[in-house]
RNA sequence: GCGCCCGUAGUGAAAUGGAUAUCACGGGAGCCUCCGAAGCUCUAAGUGCAGGUUCGAUUCCUGCCGGGCGCACCA
């Protein structure tokens, strides 16, 4: 039994032994407990519980353990905790269940089509390494929720259309007739190195013509960039798609029909704020020259990810627009959306140190630190397990050199060594002679503490998963690994595996650790992180 | 000024309101005749300040101090 179905089952006795509903047990949920109380897992339900029942929490403790049955050995503790132990053929079957490949599967995800966008950046130069945290969040979440029984599509939206993109294609132009970037322009290396490679006839192109090649080399970089970071996006969608498909004009029009707009010195504005009442102030929708806001443009384009039938739409933004989070809000409940059918997921920026300077990084000005440099550098592993680490909102101050340096010891390492550490002994069974896959009596085998901690850890990742979707955020995993890893090495360190003369050790450890590397492999996957078989 | 985010050991981080605050790097002391030492064991060091709520606060509330970001008919 997973621990998610031991939980609700055990919540389901709670439940009908005090007569509650489903909102008395909001709380009613398993924990690991702290390392020094000697127990599987642990419930805090009944002290939480104390003033709706109106008794005392150990108290409660008891009459639930009383609900629990013996072979979970509950033990009531005060102040109010129940504490359980799993017994051993209960801890077999649920590992067992662990090889199941839809084992992390949740009913509440089936039928869920979430649209996730993210890193977005303008075609107007390389990804630089921001990106990366906002990639690996991304990628991260996808696949975790692609576990979870969700399906995903991630996406990227390309500001192709606009001024910006005018000014890159004349920057362009200007380097390649060997003259310096307009007022404005992009002043980067990047475009000479662009320039040099363009084909001959480019001297006689339209600025138009230098405008779409310039964006269509960038795409061609940012992709390169988003595989060797091991993104792989379902689509890259052009803000010349909407353009092209008069989006702009219907998003308006069905506000426009919902009665959410109004007219106000020659422009039009969506009522966020008077109407809608999320926003400080309303928002211009069509400006006074005629043309449409950048926010009109963008609320088509989030009318088409509802078009498209995802249940959910989830953009992941940096915090320099957080502040446009209301307006956007509004504007999908004002097309008619369920309120919870959009969701921001905001992380704090990637502030760049070169020693002690910050770098404030600017396309236009050439300074910033292109992402595929650290990339092939230290590789994406070591890159994607250290952006996964830190919460969303933690202030992440990157220093390239402290980055270059610390790879060697960047944790990834000390769980993928788990994973190469098993694979070499099963490499060593095999040399021996050993079946890797021999049976063993269940019922005989003696788990020592080690292996039992092991084991429970290994149960624990449906949690990790469960914590890292609740929190919008993918650290859960990286500190869940780590830590499996560190109960694997120590166990390593103290017991042999392979033993000639205990064959159902042998087979019984094998087993164990079969389930180890698997958990090893599965969350680094979910972390987009290699699971090497040597290093 | 208003809004959002942050402040945990020397450094970087972790902890759905739970029990003795966890981990890595760095510091100190040890461990390779034995399945991979990218490892293990031991050790010193921490919740910005002041209140409040609570049986219980790193977590929630208020104020202060310190830092980041944002407050466009730009995109």
């Amino acid at each position: 039994m997973k621990l998610s179905t031991l939980e609700a089952d055990l919540k389901s006795r709670a439940k009908a032994a005090f007569s509650l509903d489903d909102a008395a047990l909001a709380a009613f949920a398993l924990s690991a407990p702290p390392p020094h109380i000697k127990a599987d897992a642990s419930i805090a339900w009944p002290i939480s519980a104390a003033k709706l029942l109106k008794k005392a929490p150990l108290k409660i403790a008891e009459e639930l353990k009383a609900a629990f049955g013996a072979e979970l050995d509950p033990q009531a503790v005060a102040p109010g905790f129940v504490n359980i132990k799993l017994s051993n053929a209960m801890l077999f079957e649920a590992l067992k269940k662990l090889g199941d490949p839809d084992c992390f599967k949740r009913p509440d995800y089936a039928g869920e089509k979430i649209n996730l966008e993210f890193v977005s950046a303008n075609p107007t130069g390389p990804l630089h390494l921001a990106s990366g945290r906002a990639a690996t969040m991304g990628d991260s979440l996808a696949r975790i929720w692609r576990a979870l029984g969700a399906e995903v599509s991630e996406e990227y939206y390309i500001n192709d259309a606009g001024r910006q993109v005018v000014m890159l294609g004349l920057s362009l132009k200007a380097r390649l007739e060997g003259k310096e970037p307009p007022e404005g322009g992009y002043q980067g290396e990047y475009l000479k190195d662009m320039a040099a490679a363009m084909p001959k006839e480019a001297s006689g192109w339209t600025d138009k013509q230098f405008s779409e090649y310039a964006v269509a080399e960038m795409l061609k970089l940012h992709k390169a960039d988003m595989k060797a970071f091991g993104v792989n996006f379902d689509r890259w969608f052009r803000e010349s798609e909407l353009h092209a498909a008069n989006a702009s004009e219907k998003a308006l029009a069905a506000l426009k029909e919902r009665g959410m707009t109004y007219e106000k010195e020659g422009a039009v504005w969506l009522g966020t704020s008077s109407v809608m009442e999320s926003d400080d102030k309303d928002r211009v929708l069509v400006k006074s020259d005629g043309k449409p806001s950048y926010f009109l443009n963008d609320i088509a384009y989030h009318q088409d990810k509802f078009a498209r039938g995802f249940t959910k739409v989830i953009d992941i933004w940096g915090a320099d627009h957080h502040g446009h989070v209301p307006r956007m809000e509004a504007a999908v409940e004002a097309l008619g959306m369920p309120k919870a059918a959009f969701k921001v997921i905001i992380h704090q920026q990637v502030f760049l140190l070169r020693g002690e300077e910050i770098i404030k990084m600017s396309k236009r000005a050439g300074d910033f630190i292109p992402l595929r440099g650290l990339v092939d550098d230290v590789g994406p592993d070591a890159c994607r397990f250290f952006f996964a680490s830190r919460g969303p909102n933690t202030h992440l101050n990157f220093d390239v050199e402290l980055a270059k340096k610390q790879s060697n010891e960047n944790p990834v390492y000390y769980v993928q060594y788990v994973h190469a550490r098993i694979a070499s002994i099963f490499d060593n069974a095999r040399e021996k002679g050993v079946d890797p896959a021999a049976a063993f009596d269940e019922g005989k085998v003696v788990i020592n503490d080690q292996e039992r901690a092991l084991m429970l850890k290994l149960l624990w990742l449906e949690k990790a998963l469960a914590d890292s979707v609740r929190d919008n955020s993918p650290h859960h995993l990286t500190t869940y690994l780590t830590e499996l890893a560190a109960l694997f090495h120590s166990f390593y360190d103290q017991h042999k595996v392979l033993d000639p003369d205990n064959k159902e050790t042998s087979a019984y450890r094998l087993f164990l650790l079969k389930h180890v590397q698997a958990v090893i492999a599965k969350g680094l996957d979910l972390l987009g992180v290699s699971a090497p078989q040597r290093m």
